[in-house]
RNA sequence: CGGGGCGUAGCGCAGCUCGGUAGCGCGCAUCGUUCGGGUCGAUGAGGUCGGAGGUUCAAAUCCUCUCGCCCCGACCA
């Protein structure tokens, strides 16, 4: 490709509002182009890099037999109202009516679609089990697009989807995506690990996410540097401290004016923060078990002074659909007070109690008395209240000890490229998706859902790979392999005519040439150079033609050297081939954690 | 949805406090000059000042409403 052809521009400046590094890259490298919040335009560079990407994705996919389909964007409401998802999925879901006045959203995800597809095609075990996947475009009206491509509403992914008879046949198929998945990154040159995840509202018993560290993510991780654990913040376990057994002391009330934070409160009393109880308000959307309706639930969180509640681990406890924070009314009608709010004297009626298992084993902790400017000293689990539920409900921290070695674990930031799920029959059942077993009975299919987001993809690679000039593209998703740097003047015509050459002999070589053969200075093509991140930059300057060699230079790690013009082509296929090579290095079996 | 910031030429910004000809740099076009890390000079094109309403002889500037974008938080099947 020429350059003096290539729709794009690069950018001296970055746009102000764009923050992050990927975000300014791909703007000013002219990779995309904004045209609403979270909705991009792919330009012809960036366009190059999304079907690179896609390519190794349909490699590794298909070498685990998945077979690719393309489901439709605009979706019958039916579909999803079958599932329930129709009802409980809220703005997220961009929805619309065609002229009949039906009903339509647009793919937030394609689980509906493909199950039915697999309901309509399969009845007998004998045709499972197989593995679909697509690459296809997704709209999630997120409330908050931020980050440049990291977080965006529209969006393309790799989503595939396992079918299987039995978990057993899910739990074979489940290591296989595990590895491909690893091989999908490293193949792109994004280093990411792989770490348990929650299964929330899909459904599910086993669930991961791929995350790539940076600080510019949206999740925490916990990891351990003694056995390897990992997990999200939103699940992760720790083992917590023993409390110090001691006999219960005699409950006082203690006046604390003006004293109505855990800090404030500890730093009052002289005690550590440990040595209080945190009092959380919550109303939370439960389903009702008889009825199955839908209902509002005051949820009373406990934990000690010194740690945060998680809000996943108390929604899968109390098994809710949703959890907001009480208003101050709310929080008095059961007899309670903000900020010196605790499970003494509430009104137990009106709600459910979930203490963390931490407080209901510290003893003699300070607690509020639920009247302004009052708490209690040694307030003890058992003797001053007692909970519905005990258990694990806090949030793992930076610091906190393994649950498996009891190594301090390690507080890290990463983006979420990628996620894989066992489904189970979540789907298949609310849909009817079923197949008949040798016996002849009807079974519903068993399913996975795995996911991968190219852009977020793409985003992450940039955040990774690029240094203050500009970005340094992976070989393997670069948009071209090789920038021709032509220096070429109106004095020189024999350099531009070289430089034709070499481009013509290096393009029927089959390598992907990016031929810079525009009239400018060399200052703004080695800019240009640097800011594109073309893995390998040739420049054919006067100096050069005359001793017959280009300069080569890789953008990765600066290394550079001379290359004949005789045996051009081979040369650079050998530099091509060894950085491949490299990355291919990165590639080794990943046992499922 | 709560908090904060910002909308003036493709990009980066000034002008707004105190109302009176819409500016600067980059980029773009033409000509010349220069030619291995964003040359230099000349000329020029390009703007409903996000939108609507109001105040005023007069609004980019003051007032009201509204739309959009970015950041923090909430949310994120």
């Amino acid at each position: 490709m020429r350059m003096s052809k290539l729709f794009f521009q690069t950018l001296r400046e970055a746009p102000a509002d764009a923050e992050i590094a990927s975000h300014q890259l791909l703007l000013r490298a002219g990779l995309v182009f904004p045209i609403a919040a979270g909705i991009f335009d792919y330009l012809p560079l960036g366009q190059r890099v999304k079907t690179k990407i896609e390519d190794i994705m349909r490699e590794e996919m298909d070498a685990i037999d998945g077979q690719e389909v393309t489901l439709p964007v605009v979706h019958p409401a039916d579909l999803w109202q079958q599932t329930g998802r129709w009802y409980d999925i809220g703005d997220d879901m961009a929805r619309l009516k065609d002229r009949n006045n039906r009903d339509y959203c647009l793919a937030m995800t394609h689980e509906e679609v493909m199950t039915d597809l697999a309901k309509a095609v399969v009845s007998s075990y004998r045709q499972l089990p197989f593995v679909l996947y697509q690459i296809q475009t997704k709209f999630r009206d997120e409330p908050r697009p931020r980050g440049g491509m990291i977080r965006v509403r529209e969006f393309t992914m790799k989503d595939a989807y396992s079918f299987d008879r039995d978990f057993d046949g899910l739990d074979a198929f489940y290591p296989r995506i595990y590895q491909a998945y690893f091989n999908i990154f490293r193949r792109c040159g994004l280093d990411v690990i792989a770490v348990e995840s929650d299964t929330g509202m899909m459904g599910g018993t086993m669930a991961h996410e791929f995350m790539a560290l940076t600080p510019v993510g949206e999740d925490t991780l916990l990891l351990c540097d003694g056995c390897g654990y990992s997990a999200n913040r939103q699940i992760a376990l720790f083992r917590k401290p023993e409390p110090e057994d001691v006999a219960a002391l005699v409950r006082e009330e203690v006046h604390t004016p003006g004293v109505n934070t855990i800090a404030g409160l500890a730093a009052f009393l002289g005690i550590p923060e440990s040595a209080t109880a945190k009092a959380v308000f919550l109303i939370a959307e439960v389903q009702d078990a008889e009825s199955g309706e839908l209902r509002e639930q005051f949820v009373f969180a406990v934990v000690r002074g010194d740690m945060e509640l998680n809000e996943t681990k108390l929604t899968n406890a109390i098994k809710a659909r949703r959890l907001r924070p009480a208003t101050a009314e709310e929080i008095r009608a059961i007899g309670a007070e903000a900020g010196y709010g605790s499970p003494i004297g509430i009104d137990r009626s009106k709600v459910v109690l979930v203490a963390d298992d931490l407080v209901s084993r510290s003893r003699n902790l300070v607690a509020g008395a639920n009247r302004p400017d009052y708490h209690f000293r040694n307030v003890n689990y058992g003797r001053d209240y007692t909970a519905d539920i005990v258990t694990d409900i806090v949030a793992a921290a930076e610091g906190h000890a393994c649950p498996h070695c009891g190594t301090a674990l390690r507080a890290v930031r990463g983006v979420e490229v990628g996620n894989i799920f066992k489904l189970g029959t979540k789907y298949s059942a609310s849909m009817g998706a079923t197949y008949l077993d040798e016996e002849g009975v009807s079974r519903p299919i068993v399913m996975g859902s795995y996911g991968i987001g190219t852009g977020r993809l793409l985003a992450s690679v940039i955040e990774h790979h690029h240094d203050e000039l500009g970005i340094k593209w992976p070989i393997t998703i670069a948009p071209y392999t090789v920038l021709l740097v032509s220096l070429a003047t109106e004095r020189t015509p024999e350099v531009a005519e070289a430089a034709e050459r070499i481009y013509a002999e290096l393009t029927q070589a089959g390598i992907e040439v990016l031929y810079d053969d525009r009239n400018e200075r060399a200052g703004v093509k080695f800019n240009d150079a640097d800011l594109l991140g073309i893995p390998i930059r040739l420049t054919l300057g006067a100096k050069g033609l005359a001793a017959g060699v280009a300069e080569m230079k890789l953008r990765r790690n600066g290394e550079s050297g001379e290359l004949p013009l005789s045996r051009l082509a081979d040369e650079v296929q050998g530099i091509i081939d060894a950085e491949t090579a490299l990355i291919r290095t990165t590639l080794k079996p990943e046992a499922l954690s």
